[in-house]
DNA sequence: ACACTATTTATAAAGATTATAAAATAAGAA
DNA sequence: TTCTTATTTTATAATCTTTATAAATAGTGT
């Protein structure tokens, strides 16, 4: 249910001392809600009309904010602009290199991945990130014809 | 050896018609010699010397062709500006948080992920991508005090 | 060496993100 | 509730990376 996960959401900002403004309670809905995986510019847009006055630097302040208290990860693909995600479970993104759609995509951790990592580097493992290019059924449809 | 590696560049770059000039000469010789994965504004800062008259226009326009041919992969993490690695072997990135340092990590490529994420979204997979992040050696003792 | 075309240069423009300082405001205390 | 104060927002400008443009230059095959 997406109004639990603000919910919770704005208890973990309550916990960790960050304030809770209109903007802020707005852009967390809007990440939530959002199937997509917004740019910072595709929020500030989605939010001109309820914040007329809102400025890009409050979007951009309060999704590093987010991403800092661990409730939103910034994804940096090869285009231009950032895309933001809300977190909730673990999940890897296939992203279509034709129309830049992007899927979410379960699938277990990749620990050993890590541990080898961390056995032949001697580098302390924290995470790890992937993502999946390819073409989607729309875009191949397309091209079919 | 750099030097046969170059020399199959170069090859590569005639066979695809690409013109051998002395900037992409230069920009290949210190991507392959380099061990690190410089940004554009690297590589036009250490040609500096060599080329006072060198555009970073002509570094960017030089990597991307580069790019498409194949010999050089473009890597954006999430710091500011992308990172060109020269395309030798399949291998991945060890990534230290704390000093951005990047490390090359061989591990065989990931096939069955990307089976299963084709049968389950229907994408027609082309590649993969993935990263590890952590902290490395260096910065962990001097962590430890 | 010539001619043709790709490439380089210099510059400016575009786009994303961050810095700054003044004005506004959330949250806790009185 | 009202006051207080530090945080946040706004507006703006600056910065940084990357790309576009047009004129000058230089590779390559003949």
């Amino acid at each position: 249910m997406a109004h639990i996960e603000l919910k919770e959401a704005l208890e973990t900002l309550k916990d960790t001392g960050v304030r809770i403004t209109p903007q802020r309670h707005a852009i967390l809905e809007y990440l939530i809600n959002s199937m997509s995986h917004p740019t910072a510019d595709d929020i500030y847009k989605a939010l001109e009309g309820k914040f007329p006055n809102m400025s890009v630097a409050t979007v951009y302040n309060n999704l590093r904010v987010f991403r800092e208290v661990g409730l939103v990860k910034e994804l940096t693909y090869g285009d231009a602009s950032s895309r933001f995600d809300f977190v909730t479970t673990h999940h890897y993104h296939v992203i279509c290199e034709q129309c830049g759609k992007i899927v979410d995509f379960h699938y277990p951790g990749l620990d050993e991945v890590e541990h080898l990592a961390s056995h032949v580097t001697g580098f302390k493992i924290s995470h790890h990130r992937m993502e999946i290019y390819g073409t989607c059924p729309d875009c191949a449809s397309k091209e079919a014809h």
